[in-house]
DNA sequence: GTTGATAATCTTTTT
DNA sequence: GATTATCAAC
């Protein structure tokens, strides 16, 4: 036995030597699932003799892909094994283009986006004439999804709507899907669910060349199984006929993703697919203390819907979980911000620090305090680098490249940079090439070449864009993605109308567009599938999870807590607390969905190793400037009480929980230690934050806390309007205005910087120099 | 027909 | 507080 074995408790030697059949792995959090399977692959490979590449691994993101590898590598002592490691998405991708002849489908078919993919019921809504806003995009994709999870075909679908007479949703919903489908086809693209969907067909009427898959993949091994919807299911299931070499990996309390067609059924019901099958629990934990792990088990046990199961662990009390009632948003964030610096001053590293919210949207404000207050961050998830602007309308033009069928695409970028192009002309193009029969760059071709009834200019703007992506496709076998991308730049004239605009904002574009080019250089030429198809792949199907720096930065991190599953820091900080934030008010429609909340809940809090920080507001000020009351979560009254320290205004300790009185006091809605007062400035916010964070330091003796505020400024370091100043940045400007505050530090500065545009700083951190 | 500017309208979670 | 619908001018 390889020395490894010696790494493993008794359960999880007895998940990787299982001898082949079904495997079923249902694991807690933090016991160690995804290294139970890594480890089992390198057991199969190195004990029982199985070749790498009969080895199938799916894991939830590429992230953990690239890890999971990497690690079997290591423990076989190989650079590269040849497992086939891989998500759902990528593993169907390269089967589909692989077998595009039996499928239907061109090999450079296009992946459809959420985005592409509202582009396209819009359109057909606008044809329909059915008002966007009584009928909404998402509502029809959403019923499209699932509809595809069952594997359902826009005929089948209709049939059933039909049969249902009456049901006028599901009618409509038929109408749409049919078009939608057809358009996809046309356009020679695929959604996420197609790339599942397509391969489970492919098997289901192609036997042979699903024998000859099963004979490839002797083994199948999938992590966080419960997350996978039905066509994953069968897709899983299929593959693992022959062989029945399955070994499933999750946890039922971690299941998240339902709302996109994620079913439990999958994991519980594994026992009933296959009856022989074995069953081992991981219920160790090794990743938390005693202390979060009793606050994670107290909450999801008031879940009804779940198999029961404790966790456990070896691990230390730990300190008790700190909840702080703000009074608004704001005096969260700011906390926030002081019970990080205080953290710090305490010898802890930023990048051991995550703060984990419910909607993307509430980052805004934590971003704003930790910048004011100088605390480095790294935010993943929001907007995504591919969905800025400017990548998305060159990789448009890449696609296009590649698949000049794409109409998404097309339309994108018809007029990026303005050649003239309206609707009215690009309602002409959809028709020609429906009439004809045409791709759509190919009418456009046609439309520049014949060119009857276009204004001369456009005329000459559309036959030079023709020629330009007739070239780079007649090269696009062999072309590198980052040749392609430059010519695209170039010859476009994307580039020059991006420097000629020249203001600070193009030139942050211009900046992600080289990054973009890094990218694609990189992928030129240590990728798997160097070719511009294997870049335009990589780039719809990774997650900003995948591209996260997980290299010695010393920064907090923030993002939702559906990104952050799977991963693990010592301080996890969970905001926003609140009744309608979390549980969103979304989901209160039914116990189904609070459930799942509560399990998101059970994600967040189990992320943590050592120290858990919980927030909430007691108001929140909507963007006009009202202000709504807000309720503590319910979540926060599932925790045992004695375990959480609350955490006053003032940052003093005002006891646990579960006493009569901070009880009596959180229900009447008030702040606790402090009259509620609304913090309107971060100079409010900060003398909260300041007496907060001098409490968490003096409590724990670690000595004077230094504030990582703003420099001290007096008033008449301030300049006037009209004053010339120097940036270390940006450079000579000219003072516009300046916003005082009663801390001159705070004070807000306007400054314009000649072409580059109008900046505001804050005085105590720009240290902007007087020329005058 | 196209462009630029103003007005209205939301805000879950994601491969 | 950012994206999208609508409208008036070029």
């Amino acid at each position: 036995m390889p020395e490894w074995h010696d790494e493993l408790n008794d359960r999880q030697l007895e998940a990787v030597t299982y001898k082949d059949g079904p495997l079923l792995i249902l694991a807690g959090a933090g016991s160690g699932k995804t290294r139970a399977l890594t480890y089992r692959i390198a057991h199969l490979i190195y004990e029982r003799g199985v070749a790498p590449y009969q080895i199938l691994a799916i894991t939830f993101t590429n992230k953990a892909a690239a890890e999971m590898k990497e690690r079997v590598g290591q423990l076989l002592g190989l650079d590269a094994p040849e497992v086939w490691v891989s998500t759902f998405h990528s593993t169907c991708a390269r089967i589909l283009r692989r077998e595009a002849a039996h499928v239907g489908y061109g090999r450079d078919f296009a992946i459809y986006d959420t985005a592409d993919q509202r582009e396209l019921v819009r359109d057909i809504l606008a044809e329909l004439r059915w008002d966007a806003k009584k009928f909404p995009p998402p509502a029809f994709l959403a019923a499209i999804s699932t509809a595809k999870n069952e594997l359902l075909r826009p005929e089948e679908f209709a049939r059933r709507a039909a049969a249902r007479s009456g049901d006028a949703w599901a009618e409509r919903t038929a109408r749409v899907f049919r078009s939608y489908q057809r358009q996809l086809e046309r356009n020679n693209a695929m959604d996420f669910d197609d790339l599942i969907a397509n391969v489970v067909r492919l098997f289901e009427e192609h036997p042979d060349v699903l024998a000859a898959y099963q004979r490839r993949f002797l083994h199948v091994l999938v992590d966080e199984y419960q997350d996978t919807n039905h066509a994953q299911y069968r897709l899983v299931r299929a593959l693992a006929a022959a062989h029945r070499n399955i070994t499933v990996v999750g946890d039922d309390d971690q299941s998240i993703y339902a709302f996109r067609g994620a079913d439990t059924r999958n994991i519980l019901e594994f026992e009933r697919d296959y009856p022989d099958a074995h069953v081992v629990k991981l219920e160790q934990n090794y990743r938390s203390t005693v202390t979060v792990l009793q606050a994670a088990n107290s909450l999801v046990g008031h879940n009804d819907m779940r198999k029961p199961k404790e966790l456990w662990t070896e691990n230390e009390q730990g300190e008790p979980l700190r909840y702080y009632q703000a009074t608004d948003q704001r005096d969260e964030a700011a906390h926030l911000a002081y019970s990080l610096a205080g953290l710090r001053q305490q010898g802890e590293a930023l990048g051991d620090c995550v703060v984990l919210y419910r909607t993307n949207a509430q980052s805004r404000l934590v971003e704003e305090a930790l910048t004011h207050f100088g605390l480095p961050y790294q935010v993943v998830g929001g907007l995504r680098f591919y969905d800025r602007k400017e990548i998305k309308d060159l990789i448009a033009y890449m696609r296009l490249v590649l698949n000049p069928a794409d109409a998404v695409s097309l339309h994108r970028v018809i007029n990026v940079p303005r050649r003239g192009v309206g609707p009215a002309t690009w309602a002409r193009l959809v028709q020609l090439s429906e009439d004809e029969a045409l791709p759509i760059l190919d009418a456009m071709g046609r439309m520049a070449q014949e060119g009857t009834g276009l204004p001369g200019p456009t005329r000459q703007a559309l036959r030079d864009l023709s020629a330009v992506i007739g070239e780079l496709r007649a090269a696009s076998e062999t072309a590198r993605p980052d040749d392609v991308l430059e010519a695209l730049l170039e010859s476009t004239g994307y580039r020059r109308e991006l420097e000629q605009e020249n203001t600070m904002e193009a030139a942050g574009r211009l900046d992600n567009l080289d990054e973009l080019a890094r990218l694609a250089g990189e992928h030129a030429v240590g990728a798997e599938d160097p070719s511009l198809r294997g870049f335009l792949e990589q780039v719809a199907l990774v997650s900003d999870i995948d591209s996260m720096d997980d290299e010695a930065t010393d920064r907090v991190v923030l993002m939702t807590m559906h990104t952050a599953k799977g991963l693990e820091f010592d301080n996890v900080f969970l905001i926003g607390l609140d009744e309608t934030v979390f549980p969103h008010e979304r989901s209160f429609g039914t116990k189904r969905e609070i459930e799942e909340e509560r399990r998101l809940c059970y994600v967040a809090l189990t992320r943590a190793r050592r120290r858990l920080f919980l927030s909430s507001a007691t108001m929140r000020i909507g963007f006009r400037g009202e202000s709504e009351p807000l309720m503590p979560s319910r979540f926060l009254a599932e925790l045992p009480p004695h375990l959480v320290q609350v955490i006053g205004r003032g940052g003093r300790a005002a006891g646990h929980l579960g006493s009569a009185q901070l009880a009596r006091q959180m229900a009447a809605g008030g702040a606790i230690g402090r009259r509620a007062r609304p913090v309107v400035s971060w100079q409010d916010a900060a003398a909260a934050g300041q007496m907060a964070a001098d409490a968490v330091t003096v409590a724990r003796g670690a000595g004077a806390p230094r504030a990582t505020g703003p420099a001290a400024m007096t008033e008449q370091d301030l300049p006037g309007p009209g004053e010339k100043v120097r940036h270390s940045k940006w450079g000579e400007g000219t003072v516009v205005s300046v916003a005082k505050r009663p801390d001159p530090a705070d004070s807000e500065i306007t400054v314009a910087f000649p072409g580059l545009g109008i900046k505001r700083l804050v005085a105590g951190f720009a240290r902007l120099e007087k020329l005058s």
